[in-house]
Formats: structure tokens, sequence, C-alpha cells
DNA sequence: GAGTGGTCTAGACCACAGA
DNA sequence: CTGTGGTCTAGACCACTCG
């Protein structure tokens, strides 16, 4: 068999795990410090921590030094659904200011953005699916750090074509009513064809940072492009996200078989 | 400042971690014993064995009890790319017995598929979706356990409502050629529409014996709903996966915005 | 300065694989 | 039986926050 016996720092780590899950400890509020727990149990101080460090690597709690654990704001995840959030519908919703927003106040949260735009010169992979040049300011770049409530839960950059984007409403902090993509159609430069790539990954070390997570905790990183019907990718947006907040959806159909 | 020191630990498993994916310690081959690397550096066992923790959460290297540390067999990404996996032309490719081998050959390795086949009550997410009954045993439930050369890259459970599948070719060893969806078809109840859910979670105990993985590797799992034109739901089938192994890909269409 | 989480140590002991 | 990884301990010390 692979695993005997369940040593002892797991047990802790599943017993805590229960309690939270259960709505017994309630998110945002104090776990008992590792040190009364080494007190009360008897254990040492490294057994109960390493409880501990696992369930901040699942997400479940987080640990800030010199202050204390607790258990995560955000235990539930938060729906991505890929195929309806850039449908004209959804952009246009009323009083949302796009697919993210309203995936936040669907929990009952308030969604936050705070927006970096720059003319950059993209990553290796992002420049070759864009078919830009390899050197100088190709492309503009509008870095988005999005909040639920005081949480980050994403780090989206997308990248558009200079020749296109320069000069354009794209360079503006607020893209306007239904935001980059209907001002790329305005432009002449409708997507009407959608490709996202999903990945598993440890975070940077500054992703990490930004995230406010443990280098520990793998992050999802989402690669999305988007095509004219000539074929040709007009955006390429990185998504990075905590793998423990989101869920991820999409729909499509087939061809009827036989 | 997050992060203003990198412990000694992550130092080498930062270091480890490099030198694996840039090649120079290959796959499978075996890393330095951690008795010897404590002696070497003259670190204590615990910091180099919270390195080798690490790189194991990651998926990089498995460490055996009794044995030895090794760089895993797999470092690269499986492919998985559903929106063409479910099209007919995939689906019927010369020499493929299915969309997996078909990926796991991309990849130069050998796809092998253990299947147990089973009426069974499905679990409650599975069975809302279906809309079957809360009792007996309701579903035909198709248990495949994939593996890439040795190595289990993959847990599919598809399940199929008992009024359309009991006794038919779905009940069957090998569902020949299109696979079950072909079998479905001819059935009258042809899949026009793919929804599929993505979510990163922690394995469940079995799970993680059946794939191998330490209970601390994060498990991708797809939830796959095939819908006929009229809008009933004739197969979900649930993918759990190592996260580290797969990397997903979607594409739709848009309608034109404006 | 007091209190909290995080790292590191040296060493004992356990669990497992293989000769 | 020996050698490997895994757990656990007791305690020192570091890093950070807050009053």
């Amino acid at each position: 068999m692979a695993e005997a016996k369940t040593p002892k720092w797991r047990q802790l780590a599943n017993s805590l795990a229960a309690e939270i899950k259960s709505g017994e400890r309630a998110p945002g509020s104090q776990l008992p410090q590792i040190r009364d727990l080494v007190e009360s149990t008897g254990w040492a101080y490294d057994t109960v921590r390493n409880a501990y460090r696992a369930l901040e690597d699942e997400g479940l709690i987080v640990s800030r030094k010199g202050q204390g654990t607790y258990v995560a704001d955000i235990l539930t995840k938060i729906h991505r659904d890929a195929t309806s959030r850039y449908s004209k519908v959804a952009r246009e919703a009323a009083g949302s200011r796009g697919a993210f927003d309203t995936e936040i106040r669907n929990l009952g949260m308030a969604p936050k953005t705070v927006s970096k735009i720059d003319r950059v010169q993209p990553p290796e992979k992002v420049a070759k699916l864009l078919n830009v040049t390899r050197r100088g300011l190709s492309t503009v770049m509008r870095e988005r750090t999005m909040y639920a409530d005081n949480t980050v839960v994403q780090i989206a950059t997308s990248y558009f074509p200079g020749d296109l984007a320069f000069g354009t409403a794209l360079e503006q902090q607020d893209t306007g009513p239904g935001g980059s993509i209907s001002r790329l159609a305005e432009l002449g430069h409708a997507q009407t064809s959608m490709t996202e790539l999903l990945e598993v990954r440890m975070p940077e070390k500054a992703e990490a940072v930004i995230l406010s997570i443990p280098a520990d905790r793998a992050v999802v990183e989402i690669t999305h492009i988007g095509r004219t019907a000539e074929g040709r990718a007009v955006e390429v947006c990185l998504h990075v996200v905590p793998a423990n907040l989101w869920e991820f959806s999409y729909s499509w159909s087939v061809e009827q078989p036989n």
C-alpha cells in the first residue's frame, strides 16, 4: 500500500480542514496560535507547523508573520464562464463594467480593478502569437490587478499590436462600454474566434508577491487569444489567478456525428 | 516587502528545479540522496528534505521510500484540446482508438487504458446533471485508468443514464470505432453540445493512491457534460488528472459585436 | 520589547525496499 | 540486515507586527 500510516501533522491538517469546510471556522477568523497548539497537544512546534503549511498551500488559511494565522477570506470558487463572458449581451449588461465585475458580484463581493497601460515589448510567446517584431515597443499592454473586496484574485495582462492600437481608445484608462473588444470592433478588427489555453504552474516570485500567496501555492495561467474573421490574432491576454480561487467553464457545439 | 530573504531550502529547490528544467538532470535519473547532500553541504536533514518536498509537490521529482529520489518521468505537458477531441474526424483518425491515445502518442509515449464497467448509483452531482433517480443502480459507469508509458496520467469516469445505456454497446469493454459517442448517436442520442467545468483541488486519498502522487499534489477535475440537440444530458464524465501533467485548450466562436 | 510565524539544527526513531 | 526516505522532537534563533 502507498500510505499505511497517516502522519500526525496530516491528521491535524485534515481535522482543521474539515472544520473550515463545514463552516465551523468562519472565513477571516483566527486559528489557534501554533505555540498554543504545541502546548495543548504536547507536540513539537514543527509538527503543528507542518499542518499549517499544508493548509496554507491549499489556500484554506493564510499566515501573517507577526500577527497570527487566519482562515482564508474566500473559500468559495469564483466562476468564470469563458463562453458567455465574451458575448455581446454579457459585456453590455447594465451597471456592469465587464465580465470580471459580474463574476465577483455574483459572490456578493466588491470588484475593483487597478490598471496600468503602457507601450511595451511583450513576452516572447505573446510576440509570436501576435506576429509582432522582436524589438521595440511593439504593443499596447493593459495590465490589470483585480480585487474581490480586498483580496487580489487575478492579474490580467492584455497585449494589442501597436499598428492597430497606438493612439486609439485602447490606450485610455477607461475603454468605455463593451470594453476593449468593442473598441477593437469599431476599429475594424472585430474578434470572431477565441482560443484559451489553461495551465497550472507555480507562481513567479513577482506574481506571488502581487497575489499575496506563498511561493508554493499553484496558479492557473490562461492564455487568451482573440482572432478576427481573417484569422489574425488582435489580442492576447494572460490571466494569472490563484488556482484554489477559481473554476472555469466552457461550452461549445459539435457537428452531428455519423 | 513580502519575502525579504529566501530560505536555504528554497534556494536549493530553485537550483535543482533549474537543473531539471534545463535538461541537465534527465527524466528518471536519480537525484543526490538526502543524507549525501546533508554531508556535502553541512546542512540539517530537514533543510534538504524541505527542498525535496517542495519539488515533489510541484511534480518535478518523485521520492520512493527505501529507494531514492528521482526526476519525474514526464516533464512536458500533455495537451488536451477539448474542442477537437470530440470532433468526428479526430475520433475516427486511423489507428487511433480515441482522443486520449492521440494525446499521448503526440508526446512519443505509449498510451494504455484499463477499463472497469459497472451499473452504479453515480455521485450526487452527476445524478443531478443526468436527472436520474437518487436510488438504485441508475447509470452505466465506465471508469478508465489511463497511462502514458507506465505512469498513470488520468482517471476518467463516464456515466450514462440507464434507460438509454443498459443492454447496449456502452456496457461492452470495447465500444468500437468512434467510441461511446458514436454508439450513443446510433441509439438516437447524438451529442451536439458540450460543457466542461474545470477545477483545481487537492486529491482524495484514493485518487492520490491510484495516480501515485503525494497527498499535497493538486489535481484538475474536469466535469464534462454532453447534451443532445433537445438539451438532455446523456453523458457526464469526470476526469481527474495531476495538475502538473496537463494543459487544456478550448476554441469557440463569438457572434459579431456591434 | 513582547508576541507571532518561519527557519534551522542535531539527532532519534519509523517505514519501506532490496540484497 | 542495511540503506533509503519520512516523521518527530526540543530548542535556538531570525523576521516581522504592533503597542
